[in-house]
DNA sequence: AGCCAGGCTGACG
DNA sequence: CGTCAGCATGGC
């Protein structure tokens, strides 16, 4: 068992339940979950919180792990001439987009399409405890998320049983794919658009969930993923018209290098119901 | 009891 | 190239 303290800069809450990441769950006044094969405990503490993890992680994973190396403050501060982005950052004080472990992230964003928040952690956690190893922490048990191999000797039809519904070819096919030897670590080397034009030639990734992983599991900040409150966002608040490929365009024009994180911010205020919509 | 959910695929024009 | 019906499942 290690601990570490995590600032009251970061909001835990938000981080975890923002639709970034979907294996965390609430625990007495903090939250439980595990993140590669690290258990982990995360408790109200004072001046912040209180991180504790059974598991080869270090310090440096988590502070990767919870984007910490990134200066929020700067990046919210070269949005202040924008009326909604500079009111999101304000309203998501706090707010970091997580850097995740890619395979894990391929299949979370799969699972997403068509499909919501409740219902991908529910799925989530039944292929943790079926395919999962256990972990042991506090007396509690979390599970790590099972390897491509182990889901695509599972088959599709498993998969299935866990409520996947029509995506299980998709997961199936994809950690085919990966259990022959495509390497998903190459994707945060290859600059974004070689790795949106890899991830799109997966079944169940279309050019959203791509975005999805670009942003939340290989660092790619510029992606700008447009799903259904996105959209209406930057129609409502920015005037903006044409199908989503078209917004995703404009809209990396417009917010550049941290597109992603904006798009963050403003998906999350506008979930929250803090946007005028 | 329908409707909807951080969309994608395959078919068709 | 763009459009569009159909899609498994569970929560509300």
């Amino acid at each position: 068992m290690r601990d570490m303290h995590l600032p009251k800069s970061l909001d835990i809450e938000a981080c975890l339940f923002s639709g970034q990441a979907f294996r965390w769950r609430p625990y007495e006044d903090g939250f439980i979950g595990a993140v590669e094969n690290n258990g982990a405990i995360i408790k109200n503490a004072e001046n912040g919180y209180l991180l504790q993890w059974e598991g080869p992680g270090d310090e440096a994973f988590w502070q990767h792990y919870f984007d910490m190396n990134r200066d929020y403050e700067e990046i919210a501060a070269r949005y202040g001439d924008n009326f909604h982005v500079k009111n999101a950052f304000e309203s998501c004080k706090g707010l970091h987009v997580l850097n995740q472990p890619l395979w894990e992230t391929v299949c979370a964003f799969i699972i997403s399409a068509n499909n919501n928040d409740k219902r991908i952690r529910l799925i989530m956690q039944r292929i943790g405890e079926s395919m999962g190893d256990a972990i042991e922490i506090w007396g509690e048990t979390v599970y790590s998320f099972p390897s491509a191999k182990k889901m695509a000797d599972a088959g599709a039809e498993k998969l299935r049983e866990l409520g996947t519904g029509y995506r299980a070819e998709y997961l199936a096919d994809t950690a085919g794919r990966i259990a022959q030897g495509y390497d998903l670590s190459l994707l945060p080397h290859m600059g974004y658009e070689k790795a949106l034009s890899e991830l799109i030639t997966f079944k169940g990734i279309g050019e959203k969930v791509a975005d999805c992983v670009l942003l939340f599991g290989c660092g790619y900040s510029q992606a700008f993923p447009v799903d259904v409150w996105v959209e209406r966002v930057m129609q409502r608040l920015y005037g903006m018209e044409g199908n989503r490929r078209q917004i995703k365009q404009r809209s990396m024009e417009l917010f550049g290098d941290h597109g992603g994180i904006v798009q963050q911010m403003l998906f999350h205020s506008a979930r929250k119901g803090g946007l005028p919509l």
